[in-house]
DNA sequence: TGTCCCTGCAA
DNA sequence: TATTGCAGGGACA
């Protein structure tokens, strides 16, 4: 008989995972409930995909295993196992049982172990096992009848998938553990080999074994380092193996799943307050039987209105109510084309109403008009009455288009908590509530569906809006609840919000609606020429290449080149592809044609299909403008971001990509004005180091590169020859990046020792530069986090991580987003006053565009020399730093001109 | 159709 | 083995 697949839980792995991964939940009195509850929840996921007759949940018994005692190094370098996580441990044990699901802990043997045995004997009995695991060593156990899953981010892993993604089958995993080491259990492997490499060695030899015996072959650097490991490999493969054999008080038949044993697990998760396992796991209790009231989790009462006097009620309430959260319902997500389609609105927890008003489907209940509905909330939709909205620059949008301008939107629980933490999680509603709520927020997928079979808002059924939307009001508020007073405590970032980030929602607004006027046609000009300029590239690549192929597919190219033309590989991709990355291709292009001619194709390419194709097809219609989407909490540094399309990567390096520029043009009678900070973050780093030698070059309005390379080469300003001032460019902006002696000799085509001494040249003139790196790092694996000079927060968790990769990933952030950032923070500032400056009136002008360090203006012909004076001082004077800001500006029919 | 990878545009 | 972003096209499931 086909008997149900045996289900085995690494619940030690999950345990930490889901420690680290989950919110930090915990009982009223303390008891932290948040890795159990993530556990519990995969358990219950697991039963529900397979409904499992077998199963076991294993975990870690504390004490000494074999492996302990064949390496006194394994894990020893691992810390303790935190209180939080411990005390959940029990608990936890305890649930599982309850759920009837056999938990086995088994002492001196690691749940690795016992996993592997059971497994085996399963296999050996004919029956299937799914091994649920967030361990990649468990790879080597899978075969035709053992399959893993990661049940935290639903992948699963058959022999083939073990082989594509390790590039080795599961029964030579063990071999490639053992050269590629595992830092979480402290076993080295051959220093220098990752992944890539122990899969081409076990590919070119067939295991370990043979890969030994042949070693004296493997050249070079990793070559030496295999041989100094060989003594070692074979016990580094004994501590990755896991044992199939152990002695096990049960077999795998023993492991049946029992009927839950409700009561018990009821009290348990009352003393737990886990109620979402209570409402969704356990039978509600009878009626009459009231449970008891949680803070945590309210009960919801979400109303549609669909009658006048409903809604005169609701209308009672949100007057009388000291804030509330305003939701939209649209047909889509592009604000200049959004039409409402419902309104939710929520006053307190769990409690919201949504209003319908367009919902058009056969069927679809009678609504109240929209003219009705609008017309008697817009005194208060108006009113400075407090209200929140989770990403309330939509919000406004929408209501915008009904004559509404929404007043008192004071909050925004989007922004509020990128303020609070910008890097912790994306800000979107769903994300947030999760992270700060524990929530499961009905996401519009669930009830529209996704991809092509997604309907419209419109289209949807009232009772299922109401869900998501109402919630959306719900949530709204009841993030803004936990996330304000948060954002309170910490005065800097109350700061921030509040004169920042909060006042620059209506700028970006005004912004985005006004958009740019853009010339079609001249892009479509532009397109052909470039479609003609394509076609005769693509022939002569042809005739190089000695055949036709695929131009624009980096797979065939990476074929002709490396291949049929056999040119030598510069660089490889992350994956280990021989690269056909523009670096790689322009080195290759000096000596050779086909490799120049591909990177005329691709730029003509890229500028046709990203830009003059794209554009004309993203100009409304009604305004014959292009309107991007400014995003304000995506950039972990505070900078903003800008979609459909992005205006911020327009191009301007090359006098063809510049050509596109001209098509950026002002509305008869103005004309564009472009103002941009002259070397903002250079000067942000003078500022925040103190260094003398770079305040005093800035305070003399030098050329700053110019002076670097002076300093740097020792010798007079004007003695400095271009190639040296490009030299110190690089070094320049290598500081602001946190580079590496490394990054720059690649970055200058120099040998790294030559890089290396410009660094510490560079260091002996500004010490003041190298000081204030030095503090920085400290400071950030100190606190774990960096700051601007305006208080944003930066946090960075990874800073003392145990992996170097990302530990210097996290230190290189450290060092460049003080400057980033405090630089997006300058010309946001900059923005509120010059839109507080044309809101007065006094000049015919609008903010249009920012792209990180410029700001263009749209402005009346006649006044644009007057505009452009002010627009300067104010960008000039929006911070206050110990050098002056610079900002030039220019002027001109189109944004090429006005540079 | 959706997703990943590679590539390349900007500051 | 340099920071922050967005988006196109190809390959593939």
């Amino acid at each position: 008989m086909a008997d149900k697949p045996l289900v085995l839980v690494d619940g030690s792995s999950y345990l930490y995972r889901a420690y680290h991964a989950l919110p930090d939940l915990s009982t009223q009195d303390g008891q932290p409930t948040g890795a159990l509850l993530g556990v519990l929840n995969m358990v219950y996921k697991l039963m529900d995909e397979h409904s499992p007759e077998r199963m076991a949940v294993v975990f870690d018994a504390p004490g000494r295993t074999f492996r302990d005692d064949l390496f006194a190094e394994y894990k020893a370098h691992r810390p303790p196992m935190p209180d939080e996580l411990r005390s959940q441990i029990e608990p936890l044990i305890e649930a599982i049982e309850m759920m009837g699901v056999p938990v086995l802990r088994i002492p001196g043997v690691e749940a690795d172990d016992v996993i592997g045995t059971l497994a085996d004997d399963a296999a050996d009995a004919g029956v299937a096992t799914i091994i649920s695991t967030s361990d990649k060593d468990m790879a080597q156990l899978v075969g035709e009848r053992v399959t893993l899953v990661n049940t935290m981010d639903n992948t699963t892993l058959d022999p083939a998938g073990v082989a594509a993604k390790f590039g080795v089958p599961p029964d030579r995993i063990t071999d490639y553990l053992a050269l590629v080491g595992d830092t979480s259990d402290n076993i080295p492997g051959v220093r220098g080999v990752g992944a890539k490499t122990a899969a081409k060695w076990l590919e070119q030899y067939g295991t370990l074994e043979a890969l030994v015996a042949h070693s004296g072959e493997v050249r070079g650097k990793v070559g030496e380092r295999l041989r100094d490991a060989l003594g070692e490999l074979d016990l580094y493969k004994r501590l990755a193996t896991i044992d199939r054999d152990c002695e096990l008080p049960l077999g795998f038949d023993a492991l049946t799943v029992k009927p839950p044993r409700e009561e018990e697990l009821r009290e348990l998760y009352q003393r737990l307050e886990l109620t979402s396992l209570l409402r969704r796991r356990l039978p509600q209790p009878p009626a009459g039987a009231e449970p008891a009231p949680d803070p945590d989790d309210v009960e919801r009462r979400y109303d549609i209105v669909l009658t006048e006097r409903a809604l005169d009620e609701w209308l009672e309430t949100v007057t009388s109510a000291p804030i509330v959260a305003v939701d939209t319902a649209t047909t889509g997500v592009d604000y200049m084309r959004a039409e409402l389609v419902g309104l939710s609105l929520s006053a307190e927890p769990g409690r919201a109403a949504y209003i319908p008003i367009g919902h058009r489907y056969p069927g679809a209940p009678e609504q109240l008009a929209a003219d009705l509905v609008l017309s008697k909330l817009r005194p208060w939709l108006e009113s400075s009455s407090p209200k929140v909205g989770h990403h309330g620059k939509f919000h406004a949008h929408v209501l915008g288009h009904y004559g509404i301008e929404i007043g008192g939107l004071d909050y925004d629980s989007m922004l509020e908590s990128y303020v609070l933490n910008s890097v912790a999680t994306r800000h979107d509603i769903g994300s947030v509530a999760a992270k700060y709520l524990g929530m499961d927020k009905v996401s519009v997928e669930d009830v529209c569906g996704k991809g092509a079979k997604q309907i419209s808002f419109d289209q949807l059924d009232i009772d299922n809006a109401c869900r998501y939307a109402a919630e959306g009001a719900d949530v709204t508020l009841r993030l803004h609840q936990t996330l304000w007073p948060k954002l309170r405590q910490v005065p800097e970032l109350e700061k921030l919000y509040g004169e920042i980030e909060q006042p620059l929602v209506r700028v970006l607004r005004s912004m985005e609606r006004a958009g740019v006027k853009v010339d079609a046609d001249m892009l479509r000009r532009q397109s052909q020429e470039l479609a003609e300029a394509m076609a005769r590239t693509e022939a002569a690549a042809h005739v190089e290449a000695g055949g036709p192929f695929a131009i624009g597919s980096p797979k065939q190219l990476q074929e002709v080149l490396y291949e049929r033309l056999a040119l030598p590989v510069l660089g490889k991709t992350p994956k280990g592809q021989p690269s056909t990355a523009e670096n790689v291709l322009q080195e290759l292009a000096r000596t050779y044609d086909l490799p120049r001619l591909i990177l005329e194709y691709r730029a003509l390419a890229k500028l046709k299909s990203t830009y003059t194709d794209k554009l004309p097809l993203v100009i409304n219609p009604q305004t014959g403008r292009i309107h991007t989407c400014y995003h304000q909490a995506v950039a972990a540094t505070g900078r903003l971001s800008s979609t459909d399309p992005n205006l911020q990567n327009i191009p301007i390096r090359t006098p063809e990509g510049r050509r596109i520029r001209q098509a950026f043009v002002a509305a008869p009678g103005y004309t564009l004005l472009a103002a941009d900070y002259s070397q903002i973050e250079l000067r942000i780093m003078a500022h925040l180091s103190g260094d003398e030698g770079l305040l005093a070059a800035f305070a003399a309005r030098e050329d700053i590169h110019r002076a670097t390379a002076a300093e740097v080469f020792g010798m007079p300003l004007d003695a400095v020859t271009p190639d040296q001032r490009r030299s110190a460019k690089a070094i320049n902006f290598g500081l602001i990046y946190g580079m590496s002696a490394f990054g720059l000799a690649r970055q200058l085509g120099v040998e790294r020792g030559e890089a290396q001494t410009y660094i510490d040249l560079y260091f002996q003139r500004y010490p003041g530069v190298k000081r204030y790196m030095d503090d920085t790092r400290r400071l950030a694996r100190e606190q774990g986090y960096v700051t601007t000079v305006f208080g944003r927060r930066l946090y960075l968790p990874e800073i003392n991580d145990r992996n170097a990769q990302r530990r210097q990933y996290a230190e290189r952030s450290a060092i460049n987003a003080p400057m980033q950032g405090t630089a997006a923070d300058i010309i946001k500032r900059a923005m509120l006053k010059i839109h507080a400056w044309l809101s007065g009136g006094d000049a015919d002008a609008r903010l249009i565009m920012q792209v990180h360090d410029e700001l263009v203006l749209e402005v009346r012909e006649a006044e644009a020399a007057d505009v452009a004076r002010q627009v300067v001082a104010l960008m000039e004077s929006a911070g206050e730093l110990s050098v002056p800001l610079q900002v030039d500006a220019g002027t001109g029919p189109n944004w090429d001109e006005a540079h």
